[in-house]
DNA sequence: TAACATTCCATGAAGTACCATGATTTCCCA
DNA sequence: TGGGAAATCATGGTACTTCATGGAATGTTA
């Protein structure tokens, strides 16, 4: 399963190609789709979502347990797929940025990857930067009670 | 698990390249990853801190069980995530620490390994020795204080 | 046939694997 | 128990592969 660590920045050139660094490639390595599914980050921060598809599919059995004709539902299937794009990775292992995703992360000529577990983040680097040092300068108490998730099985 | 024990110094050479002690990767043998996880210490020491990376994929998998479009955890992920490298051992035994750990770190030819149980930790020497002696200098009633957590389980 | 998109190739830099050596340590047997 | 053989370890150097990146060539669409 993949396991997303690290930053790494590397250059947009003008066609919005970007190379996708080789240690998250290869996370990616054996799925079904060899590429990335990319979304504005839906917190609103200037910055892209990504995650293999694998992860995608995951939400997607979610939904299907769920009759299609349940309206309850047909709004949130739209929210969470509507503005996921599915980018494949190319030869070199580079993946084609839309002028859309780049304008919303603000990225012009570099792009910050940051890994964050099962999903990454694409930024542009110096607001990568300011975000970062905003988690990190919370007080240690504060960092003590970033929320985590419940560690699967023990509510059992 | 893992049980990292002991001091060990060892030398960097001009790449980065630094022997893990032979001791340390006997306790990462078998894992899904021949590798360490390493990161700047969150205590803000001049020091990294590294384990192995089944430590990660537990946080990994807590994380895994959310949505990836919930913006409540995002905090804690690329706090959790951002500033973690993992890195391979090659076959002589060696990680390639990077310039910015090197740096955060302060070290320039030699590095300690520090044993801390089922972490350890990587200094400049001096610094190391530095803070040992400080930890030992405390009063036999302080360190008898040294907080601990709970023990996992025994609440059961 | 322009304009655009996609695939292919070239290159320098960086990272990785491989091999050699000396120093320890461990092991085994007299 | 002591000494020697074998294995392991730490460390240096070199050769090779991969990576990131730019540009060119090919294909597509209007």
């Amino acid at each position: 399963m993949a396991l997303f660590t690290g930053r790494v920045v590397n250059k947009v050139d003008r066609k919005g190609r970007v190379s996708v660094p080789a240690a998250f490639r290869n996370q990616l390595a054996g799925q079904s789709f060899y590429g990335l599914a990319v979304y504005p980050s839906v917190d609103r921060s200037p910055s892209l979502t990504a995650c293999g598809i694998d992860v995608l599919e995951g939400l997607g059995d979610r939904f299907r347990a769920t009759s299609p004709f349940d309206p309850s539902y047909t709004d949130a299937r739209m929210a969470l797929f509507a503005d996921v794009q599915q980018l494949p990775i190319d030869s070199d292992g580079r993946v084609l940025l839309t002028a859309d995703l780049l304008d919303h992360a603000g990225i012009t000529t570099h792009a910050a990857f940051v890994g964050m577990g099962d999903l990454f983040r694409i930024w542009e680097p110096d607001t990568a930067e300011a975000a970062l040092r905003a988690v990190r300068q919370k007080s240690p108490e504060e960092r003590a009670q970033l929320q985590l998730p419940p560690t699967p099985g023990s509510d059992r």
